[in-house]
DNA sequence: GAATCCAGCTTGTATAGGCAAGTTTCAGGC
DNA sequence: GCCTGAAACTTGCCTATACAAGCTGGATTC
């Protein structure tokens, strides 16, 4: 991570970083006050100001009103992998990608698909199995659920033309989620569709995606070859989103 | 995530979001300037540039100096998985955590070892080998190596009593790095220590640790039993770290 | 001794002004 | 038409000041 020290921000930002991730200011302990760090580097404190909240926001600091500022206890390393269309991921690396459709159909929920969509039972859901081709090896097994009375215009997509995945980040480009990734040992017809040796496994995303709002709007199943694919990111302390990053605890 | 409209920025800030999130500002359309935004809040500028400058540190906008602000294009959304501590883990949901070494040794590196951590061959590498229960079930076995030249005092350690994970957050509390997730059939004895059915696939994790400076601290290989765990997280958009977000692509 | 209050520290937030630096646009001169 | 340059706009950054709100510790008071 490159720090500009052209600005006197920068300056502060990178003196305070160093010391943490360098290791002489250990977790919880003291940082100098903003009055201290105007004194030492000569500036106003709204320059010393931002600089702190900078790092505070980025999870480096934890900043009590009244009391001073600390280096924040990292309690835990995050892993930001990166979920992006397998559309784009193969075109990325130079192959070719195409989708056959095998399932396509507009069903009526299910009793356990309306608690997953929060939806009275019967209510109408779109339902599309797809199969995922990297130069005609088989990758991905796509299993989606959408309630098409929050995606408009989504019972007209042809999923072989544009994916699901595109279709939804262009209706609602900042949803929230959770994920969930499992080793399992898919069924017959899987194996058989995604060309799996027999001894193995498939990993398997699973993934519910809410608008803004927090109503369900997909409910996506990803299942790939376990030795033609792998799940990788970046480690990192945890982030703050948001101006209130704090109040979890202690 | 709440919003709070305590104060003005966070008015403007929670008015910006609110529509971007709603869709109402497609991604790369322009954002009011500014001044615009003075004139609608009357407030000064400094504040609206602190409230568009979080939002820009949060991925949700892009700044060009000269030109706007305009709403960032979200390419991908991004797993935040937690890696915690195993027995951190256990406890958390009230189980109760031991576990077995079954292998601890200082070995010379191999050379695809010694690739792997940037050493000539040769070099001395701490390896542990450890088996970790939950309420006498087995959950994970930790496979390690840990660079004992960058890390002093780990030879010292005995890892039934503490976790090399809690040891190496200690020492170097703000660690960079890489991991990969991948399901596997893991080999008999693995499947036998684990107590693994005979068709279960395994879900493996495979992080490599380094300091802030860029050398490689430890390479751990974490096993678990696909049946008895998942790895889950948050899904959001990607957010900037550090002052200079953009400057990737375009 | 115990409770209270206040001074002195901390951070949070907002204001008003200024200058620098980058982009666009359009008028003017060739 | 073509190039040049200035004006007008944008964001980036810094300063100086002010007040609010929260915590701590010590002096004061009971």
């Amino acid at each position: 991570m490159r720090e500009p020290t052209s600005s006197l921000q920068g300056e502060i930002r990178a003196f305070v970083l160093e010391k943490i991730v360098g290791g002489e200011w250990a977790p919880g302990a003291r940082v100098p006050s903003e009055t201290e760090l105007v004194a030492r580097f000569g500036t106003s404190r709204m320059t010393v100001h931002h600089a702190l909240k900078a790092l505070t926001a980025e999870g480096y600091l934890r900043r009590v009103k009244g009391l001073g500022t600390f280096v924040a206890p990292p309690r835990a390393h995050v892993l930001h992998a990166r979920l992006t269309d397998v559309a784009d991921e193969i075109t990325e690396r130079g192959g070719r990608h195409r989708t056959e459709v095998l399932d396509h159909d507009v069903r009526c929920a299910s009793s356990t698909e309306a608690a997953l969509f929060q939806l009275p039972p019967g209510e109408r859901l779109l339902h599309a199995r797809l199969l995922h081709f990297e130069n005609d090896t088989p990758l991905q097994i796509e299993d989606r659920l959408i309630d098409p009375a929050r995606v408009p215009g989504v019972e007209d997509l042809d999923p072989a033309a544009e994916s699901y995945f595109a279709f939804l980040m262009g209706k609602v480009p900042y949803p929230a989620g959770r994920a969930v990734v499992r080793a399992v040992m898919p069924p017959m017809e899987t194996r058989f569709l995604l060309r799996m040796g027999p001894e193995e496994p498939a990993l398997e995303v699973e993934r519910v995606t809410r608008a803004p709002d927090g109503a369900v709007l997909t409910v996506a199943r990803l299942t790939y070859p376990g030795t033609r694919y792998v799940l990788s990111g970046e480690i990192a302390p945890p982030i703050g989103r948001g101006p209130d990053p704090v109040g979890d605890d202690e």
